[in-house]
Formats: structure tokens, C-alpha cells, sequence
DNA sequence: GATTTATATGAAATCGATTTCATATAAAGA
DNA sequence: TCTTTATATGAAATCGATTTCATATAAATC
């Protein structure tokens, strides 16, 4: 392979100059340019991407951190991440943890070893003081909810808490008051996650309805789950089953359906379900599915670009107008 | 930051020696081992990624290609391919063309300017023979239809033609003659893209039964294509009717389901729906949709594994078993 | 006409690792 | 005891770019 010596040898010239053509310098005549394009055409040269990030110590490569690709969230999310850095001469580097501390751990220290200038952190799995130990290495932006403002790195937020409080309030307005709750996580006040509890809980209590425990179920994800859920609600007598179930992600909610559509149960006569997330398959289903849309466009758009000034040294302001969620209602509720 | 000059001093040893317990070379007395170990502690040394790569000419990462994430098989051939990687010590670097001929020829640059070791391309914009002059600068394996055989690149392949002619046949058998295609691409014979269609054609020739030339769409994507070419069909009068609709994609069978069952017209008992892809949302669908599964998580494993042998110059025999197309029975037929 | 200032270029140092070459000691073999 | 051979370490060159420092000429200002 050509390296700039070669070029610049080809063209006459000093290797500095043909670095300079290279980065844009001013200075440089029109004469030498044209050598220099024609040295690097005939040579086949393409600069040594570890030869420039050793010298000028910056990589052009920024990372995104995300649980998993195959969570339609997180895929769109990418996509609209990608589209941003695609105008920009960034490459993107996806990196999963698969839900895994160390391996996010891992993940981090590319920032150290310089693999990657930047980080943004769509899912978070170590505690936020252990993240904000590597902001020395690099800007890291994180996007989720609210609650990660305490963690004094840069956020693009959504309000879950809200969010979740207006789908209560939604589901009760139309009549439903006996109201089950899904969560993927566990179901305390206490962890960051829990925005969404909070919010399911203060509608409750505004709305003087008890929350019953053996309606919560914890740790529920996949459709499976979801299919497993719906069972144990129905095996119940009837006169026991809640009249309206809120999952906290559409897969979940996709799973009660199946289950209660195969044993005659009807939604939303019977349970209404609502669902999280409105991923492509909640419009799809045999129900489609009333749930919570996300403004994945907007927080891509917004986290690339507030990156991007941290790396540029600029300033930017976050539009937290775009940043809404949205209850879509469909016929599930 | 500290670097290797640091720990060597810290150590009162030579770089070269601590390079050496980097790099896991024999002839370190075990004193100086701990020694290095407690310098590299205490400094909070990690290697700078690029000086590795510069130096040793390796970077340790391979590239995957895809047209765009948020199509779900991409996302679980990534998914597939990245448990394999994770085992090694490479990084993988997904890639998005968007189907755009030049982004997929800046992607290969970074072959090139050696910011990747390899690449698996599991989609493929420009010719062929464009494509393999990019291998001399590092090993590219090829994933798809059979006929990529021809590119003189490695491939791992399930055989479309096969799979195609195999559904179309399976449809006849259930009794349905009357078969209308979609596809994503276009209807010629001559592309590389067109196994598929061949396997079409030649079920139907091998059945005696006329192909309509109305009855082939070409180009259809999305869901929304799918809704359009249901609706185009339903406006004929229900004698001009296919008994049965084979797609190219889950998504445009889902598509059709849809305007169908809006339309109050039985699935399968007006017209049949078969997909393509065995993909999450299809079992989901109110019409759980019949289809054909590709075994992605072993063209992930082969991929990755073959891609792998060229860089470590071993030999790799990819299981051509593990790699057959199977059709999934469900009730849109 | 003398002195700044803008324009244009090159030599050499540098980034942080690996690799090559050289060498010293200890153990093994003759 | 002398020569090999295995073990253990270091000095210096190197990878391919960018950056600093130096310099030369042309144009602008006084």
C-alpha cells in the first residue's frame, strides 16, 4: 500500500505538504494541488486511518452503547443515530452489552485505549458513578429517562414517569379502574428505573384506586412472558381478573393478546391491554395495540448532536419540545 | 494518559519487555511479570488502540455489512454474528449502506485505509467484480444466495432457488394453482438477485400451470406495499382472484393480511398468504402467516467463523447442513 | 527602499506501540 | 572445562501520519 511518503515523493514534494493537502490547510498553490491529487489517483492512496488517530490522537469514531440490536427499539434508535453521523466524517460503532456490567465495562474503556472519541449510552447497566469516572476519556451522552440528570453527564431525556402517569390516567378515563401492571424490571422506588412505577403508582393514589400487589408482575419481557402472564390472570375466576392490563413493553403486551384471543377472551371487552414502545409489529397484531410511543427520531437526532458539540467544542441546545411522548390509541383499550 | 513508556519506567524495565508481557511472549522471569502487573495497576494503563494497530498493521476489528438494521433479519444475523466475535478478541463494526451503491464502496474503503481486518458483506449493491478487488486488502466473506458462488469471493449460502421452489410447490400441494408473486427486486432472469424468481418459475413450469404476468409484483417492501397489492388484487372481480399470494417478505405478507381482513375477505380461505423470513412479528400476526425460516443464527456462525480462518490463517469447512432453508406451517395457508 | 506581513514549502520531531537486533546470564551437553 | 542452547532483557528502528519549527519568496505597508 501507498503511504504519503510515497506520495509525496511522486509529486515532488514534501510529505508536509502533501499532510497539509490532506487536512485543508490554507497555502498551499493551485500547481501543487493538482500533483498531489493526481500523485494520490495514480498511487491508489488512502490514508492509514491508525497512522492519523495515533498523531492527531482522535479516532472519528464514536460509539453507541445498546442492550441489544434485536429490540426493535434500539434498532431504530441506531437508524436514527446513524442518519446524523452520516453527515458528519464519524463512523458509527454499535456495541452491545447484552445486558451484561463487565461487558459494558468493556465497552467504556474504548474511549480509554482512544478506539472511539465519544459514547452514546442508550441502555445503562453499571451505576452512573462508575460511568462518570470515564467522562475524562471522552464526552459520554446518555439518553433515557429523566431520572439520569443526577448522574451530571449530558441527557437527552423522555418524562416515563409522565408518560406512564398519562397511560394510567388514559386507561381510567375510559373506564378501566381495575388495572394490572407490567414492568420489565423489579418494582421499587427506589433504582433509577422506576420512573414508570412512580408514575403507575401516583395515578393510582390521584385517582383513590388501591394497588393491588398480584396485579404487579415483575421482570417481565419477551412475548413468552407476556403469554405466561395472560395465563396466570385467566386462571383465576373471572370475577378476580383486572379489566385492563398496562405492560411496559409492546412484546409483552403482543404476548397477552395471543394468549387471550386463543382462549376466547375478548380485548378490550373483557382485559383491555396496553402496550410501551409502539414498535412496528403493535399495529400488526390481531388487536392492534393502544400504547406509549417513543420520539426515537428526536433523541437520536438530539444525543448525536450534542455529542457532536462536546467532540466539536460547540455549543448546542437540546430541543426538549421534540422530546414527548405520545399515547397512541388503538382498538386494544 | 499513560503509555508503555510509563509502566516501563514505573517497572524499571525496558518497553520492550512490558511489550512483551502484552503480548503474552515467552521469557519473562515472573518478578518482572508482577512488577508490570503492579505498574499498570497503578497507572491505570491501557494500550492506545491506534499505536497497537500502526505498529502491528492489525486492528482487530471486522466489519459487517447490511442495508439497514431495523430490518429484523439483519438484526439477528448481527445479533448471530457478534456472539461469535465476542469469543475472540475482535471488535465488530456494523455497517449500514441503505442500499446506496457508493456508502457500500466507502464502506470497503475502511478495508483500505485498515480500520477493519475483514468484512462480512450480508448485503450486496454493486457488481461483483467491483467488490473482489477489494479483497487484497483483507479477507471479505460473502453471505446469501448460492449464486454469489460465482464472485470467486467465500461465501456462505443457503440456496433461495431451492427454498422458492420448495414453497411454491408446497402451496400447490395444499391445492392452490392459481399464484401470484411478490418480490422486492425486479423479474428478470439475469440478475444475481433473481434465484428466487427462478425457483418461481420453474415450480410452476414443473406443475404445467401458466404464469400471469399480472400477478407479479415487483419491488414491494414494506408493510404498505403489502396493504397496496392486496387492495390492487381485491379490485378486481373475486373470480379474477389467485387462490393464494406468495411474498418475498413476512412484511409484505403482513401487509396483505391486513387490507384482507379489514376487507372482511378469509385468510386462507380466499386467498392464501405465504411469507418469507420467519420473522418475529409473523407468528404475531392475526393470521399466524406460513413461511420460509432462513437459518440465520448459522449463517452468522459459518460467516464469522469462516471470516475468522483467513485471518488467523487456519482452515475452516462451513457446515453446508446447517445452512438449509426450511418452511414454517402456519395457518395463512 | 526598508520593513512588515501574507503566502508557500520542507526538515525533523513526534504520537505509542511492536519488531529487529544485540547481548548477558544460567543451564545443559560434550 | 568449553561450547551450545535456553532464558531473559534492552537499545534502537520502525509503522504512517501530523505538528512544530525554520525558511524563502512575494506582496503590502510605511
Amino acid at each position: 500500500m501507498a503511504t504519503i511518503k510515497d506520495v509525496a515523493r511522486h509529486a515532488g514534494l514534501s510529505v508536509t505538504t502533501v499532510s497539509r493537502y490532506l487536512n485543508n490547510h490554507p497555502y498551499i498553490s493551485e500547481d501543487k494541488k493538482d500533483k498531489i491529487k493526481a500523485a494520490m489517483k495514480e498511487l491508489d492512496y488512502t490514508p492509514n486511518s491508525a497512522a492519523t488517530q495515533l498523531r492527531s490522537n482522535r479516532s472519528f469514531t464514536i460509539g453507541v452503547i445498546v442492550s441489544r440490536i434485536t429490540n426493535p427499539y434500539f434498532a431504530y434508535l441506531i437508524d436514527a443515530i446513524e442518519k446524523v453521523v452520516k453527515k458528519t466524517n464519524y463512523h458509527l460503532l454499535i456495541m452491545q452489552t447484552y445486558d451484561d456490567k463487565d461487558e459494558e465495562l468493556r465497552l467504556l474503556d474504548m474511549l480509554k485505549q482512544k478506539h472511539i472519541d465519544g459514547i452514546i449510552m442508550a441502555s445503562i447497566e453499571n451505576d452512573l458513578s462508575v460511568i462518570s469516572q470515564y467522562k475524562q476519556y471522552g464526552p459520554i451522552v446518555l439518553t433515557g429517562d429523566k431520572s439520569l440528570i443526577d448522574s451530571n453527564l449530558p441527557v437527552v431525556w423522555t418524562n416515563q414517569e409522565k408518560a406512564t402517569y398519562q397511560a394510567i390516567q388514559f386507561l381510567i378515563n375510559q373506564g378501566y379502574r381495575h388495572i394490572a401492571y407490567c414492568t420489565g424490571g423489579a418494582f421499587d422506588k427506589t433504582k433509577h428505573g422506576s420512573s414508570r412505577n412512580r408514575g403507575f403508582i401516583k395515578a393510582l393514589e390521584d385517582n383513590q384506586i388501591d394497588m393491588k400487589m398480584e396485579w404487579i408482575y415483575k421482570n417481565v419481557h419477551t412475548i413468552e412472558d407476556g403469554y405466561r402472564v395472560a395465563k396466570d390472570i385467566v386462571d383465576n375466576e373471572q370475577s378476580k381478573w383486572p379489566s385492563a392490563v398496562f405492560s411496559g413493553s409492546d412484546e409483552v403486551a403482543a404476548g397477552m393478546i395471543k394468549y387471550l384471543l386463543e382462549h376466547n377472551i375478548n380485548v378490550p371487552g373483557d382485559i383491555a391491554i396496553m402496550g410501551y414502545d409502539n414498535q412496528p409489529l403493535s399495529e400488526m397484531l390481531s388487536i392492534p395495540l393502544t400504547t406509549v410511543s417513543q420520539p426515537i427520531e428526536a433523541i437520536g437526532y438530539e444525543s448525536t448532536n450534542l455529542l457532536m458539540s462536546y467532540l466539536n467544542e460547540q455549543e448546542y441546545t437540546v430541543n426538549q419540545d421534540a422530546l414527548e411522548l405520545n399515547i397512541i390509541e388503538r382498538s386494544s383499550t
